[in-house]
DNA sequence: CATGAGAGGATTGTTAACAATTTTTGTCAA
DNA sequence: TTGACAAAAATTGTTAACAATCCTCTCATG
């Protein structure tokens, strides 16, 4: 009997807004909140169990990060990245992260390579269990782990900001499931770090984006608008 | 007699919380705001003539990214940069500037050109006139516009934040007035814009921001806690 | 049957009061 | 004079009520 609620108020309480955050990223990096999604204030307090308050600092924060979209006097959206949004993602992309790459191989420490070798195991494993929502969560970790492992927080902020929005891309645009693989080229990265070997980290990290980045069919623009057309369908004639 | 307020409440009412950070950044970017300045809400309030909530979310934006410090029931703080996190930041502006340059040049229109050129003029001639807090702000602005003629609004705001970090570390460690100039290297970047030549004007960013890291001793730790000192040593025996 | 006006409900934005914490001020004793 | 302690003031954090806006459903009308 130790800590255990009475009565209610149990689910999770008291929790710091952070954390909000953070959990609303994890749920967008996991793509069980598609873009367009609407996170209503009174659902998230619920969710939460947290004032109307701490719910509106955190929605500032995600908006202020580009992940949600804030809408005058009609409440706050996950962001439906635009075509040219998502470019601008991906050239920051490649602007930053070859050279967190490059400067994560100078400053690895053993411990370092050896908690990123654990990474790319749970990574592989929720891969081969079909755990899809586990390996885009992990497949993205692997970026911000790379950044903490560059000892830059500036960068860690940035890279961690544009691997969500890279999931909102690909929730968006993206076949989804073709090809989000790719890990052995985090594997391939992990090796040029163990190597010190910066500069091959930073062209390996360089052609991995690309990679990712011609997975999404940016040119085709279907599945814009996803509310108006997949909500009508989907509701066409279950009028009741 | 044009404009003076009758009674009160006039000063420059009603404003949108962007605009409040803006004015914030601006005042920090010319270091009227030093680090470590107390921005009470109260305070706010009076000077921008807007309610606690408009002063509250404008802070924790300013506080999302890096500019200011909120402490818990303390109150905000115009941010003070660890020397870890000077070196951060520069790493980052070394990481993402060059590259901003070299799209700038890639897509720069004779327009953008033109505005450039003439905002250099306005540069040069505020350092001319000895007006140091325009100096300061207009050539902040000048990476600023870089990002905007590269076309991507992502780097422009992570711009945005590292100058405005950078105007934070040379007010705290900077000898300041000495050598904030190289606005002749401003020049010489545009002078690779004009000419399309993209790896210059990468390379000319990269050696402009080595020497802007230069001209900060972070290695002396001086002028730290600038607070307490510097108040007890100006109003010494003044004690009436 | 389609369309538009309008009432009602739901959701968001704002304000103001209250609670909690910190900082300052004042007093007293060593 | 200095230090400690306590009360008061000021500042921040939170909650709740109110105002404003938007959405939906109904109903009347062309």
């Amino acid at each position: 009997m130790l800590k255990t609620a009475d009565d209610e108020t149990m689910p999770d309480d008291g929790i710091d807004e952070e954390t909000i955050v953070d959990r609303i990223y994890e749920a967008i990096i996991e793509q069980r909140l598609p873009p367009g999604t609407k996170l209503s204030e009174a659902n998230l307090c619920k969710a939460f169990n947290v004032g109307r308050m701490r719910v509106r600092r955190s929605l500032l924060l995600l908006a202020s990060r580009g992940v949600v979209d804030l809408q005058n006097n009609r409440g706050a959206y996950v962001a439906q990245p635009t075509m040219t949004q998502a470019l601008a993602v991906f050239e920051a992309r490649r602007t930053v992260e070859p050279n967190v790459a490059r400067l994560a191989a100078k400053r690895a420490t053993d411990s370092d390579v050896k908690e990123l070798s654990k990474h790319l195991e749970m990574e592989a494993d929720a891969r081969r269990r079909g755990d899809r929502q586990s390996a885009i969560r992990l497949s993205g970790q692997f970026h911000v782990m790379l950044a903490k492992v560059a000892r830059n927080e500036v960068m860690e902020r940035m890279v961690k900001e544009l691997v969500t929005r890279t999931s909102l891309i690909i929730g968006m645009y993206g076949a989804s499931g073709t090809k989000n693989c790719h890990d052995d080229e985090h594997g391939e990265i992990l090796e040029a770090l163990r190597n010190m070997n910066s500069d091959i980290a930073a062209s390996l990290m360089e052609q991995h984006l690309r990679h990712i980045e011609r997975d999404v069919d940016l040119t085709s623009e279907r599945r814009r608008q996803v509310d108006l057309i997949e909500i009508l369908a989907g509701s066409a004639n279950s009028s009741r």
